[in-house]
DNA sequence: CCTCCTATGTCAGGGAACTGACATAGGAGG
DNA sequence: CCTCCTATGTCAGTTCCCTGACATAGGAGG
């Protein structure tokens, strides 16, 4: 079972590289997060509020990456744990604005902590300068993906 | 509904700007394979078997970043639509050498040339010498995380 | 005022991935 | 030779996420 097979030709992609950190920043995380009871999604909703309170469902699905409807089954869990509050029927409109509850924030800040460690391990390869060029570069990227149209 | 609202700390974070850049790649990769009647994961399994033929089960849920049970339903229709063969038994261990038909090899041309170009065009906004920082450096992410146990 | 149009929250169903478990084939070590 | 130990393929059950659909709230435009 050879592991140093001459890496492949997808090995080349930048696709290819760009999934296979991801994955293993995923794996990571899963792993540190699982202890406190809390999934990834769960994880990045609670940050998400902890930064921007008050964001309603469709605005947490958008920042997460999900569709609403799945990121509604994660808001009801957390409600349904104390973490979040939602407010039963909107005064205008329809969003919900959510916010943490003490809980909520208490637990973000554990799982902050836990999270932010894994990726410094991950990027720690990297020197701060290049870190902060893969930033940029990567945030380019989104930016010109994120609003091609006009 | 501010949509410049200063973007929040969230994007100073470079595990999440990653996700959004993966989440944009995957999401164009599925809107030009569906057409094609292929699954992210089923172009995955054959560009490796392109590019690597023979590569049993397990090895090729390796490379792609999912368990050896979810590969083995990708293979098995992959199989049953023909694109791939695997032997009935092993001559040699339990590992079940797989590689392409006809069929398959042209349905990965098609799918391949339509994939490239789809990643080609996310990375667009950075220069060829960019593109290559950001995959050296993401390649020493991937190569660290994979083998820290040593 | 009335009519589209968009956005939001929600329910129902299906698909894709994962975890847990089992049996088997080959090699390492006593 | 016999005994672990690892790796592989496979089956069963569960969880997560997605697509499709519906009802509703607010604004734009005639």
């Amino acid at each position: 079972m050879k592991q140093e097979e001459t890496v492949g030709d997808l090995d080349q992609s930048v696709g290819y590289v760009l999934k296979q950190v991801q994955a293993s920043l995923h794996a990571a995380m899963d792993e540190v997060l699982r202890p406190l009871g809390l999934t990834v999604a769960q994880y990045a909703c609670l940050e998400l509020l902890g930064q921007h309170p008050g964001l309603s469902n469709s605005e947490l699905a958008r920042h997460a990456f999900v569709t609403r409807q799945s990121m509604n089954v994660v808001l009801r869990r957390l409600q349904e744990r104390g973490l979040l509050t939602r407010p039963a029927h909107a005064d205008h409109g329809r969003a919900l604005p959510t916010e943490l509850t003490q809980a909520g924030q208490s637990t973000l800040r554990t799982a902050s902590v836990a999270a932010r460690a894994v990726e410094r391990q991950i990027f720690a390869p990297l020197s701060q300068e290049r870190q902060h060029r893969l930033h940029e570069d990567l945030a380019a990227c989104a930016a010109a993906a994120g609003a091609p149209q006009p």
